[in-house]
Formats: structure tokens, C-alpha cells, sequence
DNA sequence: ATGACGATTTACT
DNA sequence: GTAAATCGTCATA
């Protein structure tokens, strides 16, 4: 399947957020295992005007620096002393917005991830919906941190989206952002999508 | 140098 | 439903 073109990227986080979903995020391993999930939920984080983001009132730091570069590019950043989630940049230079992707329908590699996944816990075997269904269980399945913070992913051969199924606008459903109760009125906002009934969804 | 705080997950009462 | 786990980052001093 073709990939995800850079002008697909370079639009603004809600319109992304919502063309996102039914997309394929790939993660290629270092020994060339190759993991894939459909992109089921997403929110949307609207920058220097949006409390909830990193990039609120114009910060721009080491940690988000990446959310200030060109559209099409990750960022992963690393929260609560333990879990990395991760995000596809919108938009353009020097307007730091993002969408962050929070659940996967496994699709390829469901054994690598599970063994990603299992840690150190219990000999349960994980159900499929226990794999991606959160942006930091998503991120452990794939093995995705730091490293691949900046990661070009319409050039890069270790993290990409490909092209998927079209989601009608039906089938999208709609609310307010999760983890974020300190933003305000930002809270609100509906910049949650998900495709409806996905039992793959957090 | 210090301290408060997470775009979460998991285990447990 | 509640709480612990766990540490890089950033604002403050």
C-alpha cells in the first residue's frame, strides 16, 4: 500500500485527526519484523492557543521541539516516569500542532506485540483489544520511544502510515479529550474522534 | 539545585 | 472506584 503523501499531513490537527482514522500506522523492527495496526482514535491538539498541548502559550522546548517542525513527522515524548505516546505533526513549520494517535486495531506482527506488551505480568495471555487500545499500551506494542521522536514519516523506513480504508464521516464519533481535566475549558472540546462500535478503542 | 507534575496503565480494596 | 508506579522535563530560585 502507498504511503501517506506530506500534503496529507500539512493540514490543520482536526481535519488530520479525523483523516487518520482507517489509516495504517507501520512499524518496521530493527530485525525487519514489520508491525502494523488500523489508526482507530485520535485527539486533536491545537497548539500555542490550546491549554491541553505541549506547545500552549508559544513553549518550545528540547522535549517538543518536534511538534514545531514540518508536518508528517512524529512526536514521541515520554510522560508519568514510565510510558511514551505518540503523535503525527500537522500543519506547517512554526504552527505546533499535532494529533495524538491513542488506539490501534492490530493488524500485523499481534505476537510480537503481545510479547512487547507482556512484560512483567501474569502468564494471561493478552486479548487483541488489550494490545493497542491506549496511546502508551500502542507505543509499548510497537516499541516506540524517544528514539523515534522526529522520525520523518512519509521518508522514514522504521515508522510510516500507509494508506487505508476511508472512514465515512458516519461511522466517526465525537468528544471531548481524554486526561487533560486541568485545561479549562479546553477540556470540553469536542477533539476526540473514534470510529464507532471499535471494540479496539480505549 | 529543587520540586511539582503529567495527553497513562495496572493492580487492588 | 481508588491509588501506586516512576522519572524526564521545566519553571523557579
Amino acid at each position: 500500500m502507498p504511503r501517506l503523501t506530506r500534503r496529507f499531513h500539512a493540514r490543520d490537527p482536526v481535519t488530520l485527526a479525523r483523516a487518520l482514522l482507517g489509516q495504517v500506522l507501520v512499524r518496521v523492527l530493527d530485525d525487519g519484523e514489520r508491525l502494523a495496526g488500523r489508526i482507530v482514535e485520535t485527539e486533536a491538539y491545537l497548539g500555542v492557543i490550546d491549554r491541553a498541548a505541549h506547545t500552549y502559550g508559544g513553549r518550545r522546548t528540547p522535549r517538543t521541539e518536534s511538534m514545531w517542525g514540518p508536518a508528517g513527522h512524529a512526536y514521541i515524548y515520554f510522560l508519568y516516569g514510565m510510558h511514551h505516546c505518540v503523535n503525527v505533526v500537522a500543519q506547517g513549520p512554526g504552527e505546533p500542532t499535532a494529533v495524538l494517535i491513542r488506539a490501534l486495531e492490530p493488524l500485523e506482527g499481534l505476537e510480537r506485540m503481545r510479547a512487547h506488551r507482556a512484560g512483567r505480568r501474569p502468564k494471561a495471555r493478552l486479548r487483541d483489544t488489550d494490545l493497542c487500545s491506549g496511546p502508551a499500551k500502542l507505543a509499548q506494542a510497537l516499541a516506540l520511544d524517544r528514539r523515534l521522536d522526529g522520525t520523518d514519516l512519509v521518508e522514514g523506513e522504521h515508522l510510516f502510515i500507509e494508506r487505508g480504508r476511508r472512514v465515512p464521516a458516519g461511522n466517526i464519533v465525537t468528544g471531548p479529550r481524554i486526561g487533560i481535566a486541568y485545561a479549562g475549558d479546553w477540556a470540553l472540546r469536542p477533539l476526540r474522534f473514534h470510529m464507532h462500535g471499535n471494540p479496539h478503542v480505549s
